[in-house]
DNA sequence: CTTATGTTCAACCAAGTGGTTGAACATCTT
DNA sequence: AAGATGTTCAACCACTTGGTTGAACATAAG
């Protein structure tokens, strides 16, 4: 019942955990775009689409400029940094422990330690 | 309606968008360890850590293994290649469009010759 | 055999998600 | 002013999620 607000993390990861909302980014590489532009190609109305992207604007991947009536959106990639960051944060401790390990192997095959088996 | 299964992408991505479940991915960096062992530190029941270990479970990044009544898990990285990648993928858009920005403007400050390369 | 330990299953609940439709609001065009 | 276009807001719905409790199951230990 503690009920803390969402972290940055969190809500990165929760809004890339939908394929919808990774075509919308995908769809923001190219170029900045309108919501109804983003909107044409997607199997769905326009209203879950704003949705989509009120999702992807609360964890900051996507920046809003309403010009007129017109909201145009931009991709923010470094939004995406805390989130690659963790990833290679934890992979990059198994790498550590896979390289000590292959050099432990290494060690042991080259001066075999006498009390130790295969 | 059409109710597609969630690709890998989308489980992996959903799982590390709880702190608990990043939590239990950083506790088995160091080790193997049972569920007792996993639940015990964190602020909720047992079962609630068992449904979490499910759903880490589900998107490959936990294996089990039961030696008798005592599940042991073991993280498994490489289940987040495919997540890191998509995001490193994505970014290296970016900083190819960014790096072709500051060539051309460079280019255009500097001199009509076209040697770019850094 | 009985009891204690480790884990899951099942039912429940409140809150969130991903979609819908219909209305409202804002702005551009005629 | 009137109408068309772009977008959000609000209500609703089915489903999922993250938690609870209580029971059941599986195995280890006395």
């Amino acid at each position: 019942m503690v009920e803390r607000s969402p972290s940055t993390l969190d809500l990165t990861y929760a809004a890339l955990a939908d394929p919808t909302r990774r075509e919308i980014l995908r769809q923001l590489r190219l170029t900045e775009a309108r919501v109804t532009d983003i909107a044409r190609p997607l199997p769905m109305s326009l209203n879950a689409v704003s949705k989509h992207i009120s999702v992807l604007e609360r964890a900051g991947l996507v920046r809003r400029e309403i010009r007129g009536r017109d909201h145009f959106l931009t991709a923010q990639p470094a939004a995406l940094a805390e989130a690659e960051r963790w990833i290679t944060d934890y992979t990059a401790f198994w790498e550590h422990r896979v390289d000590a390990l292959a050099a432990h192997l290494e060690s042991r095959q080259q001066h075999p330690a006498p009390e130790e088996q295969a």
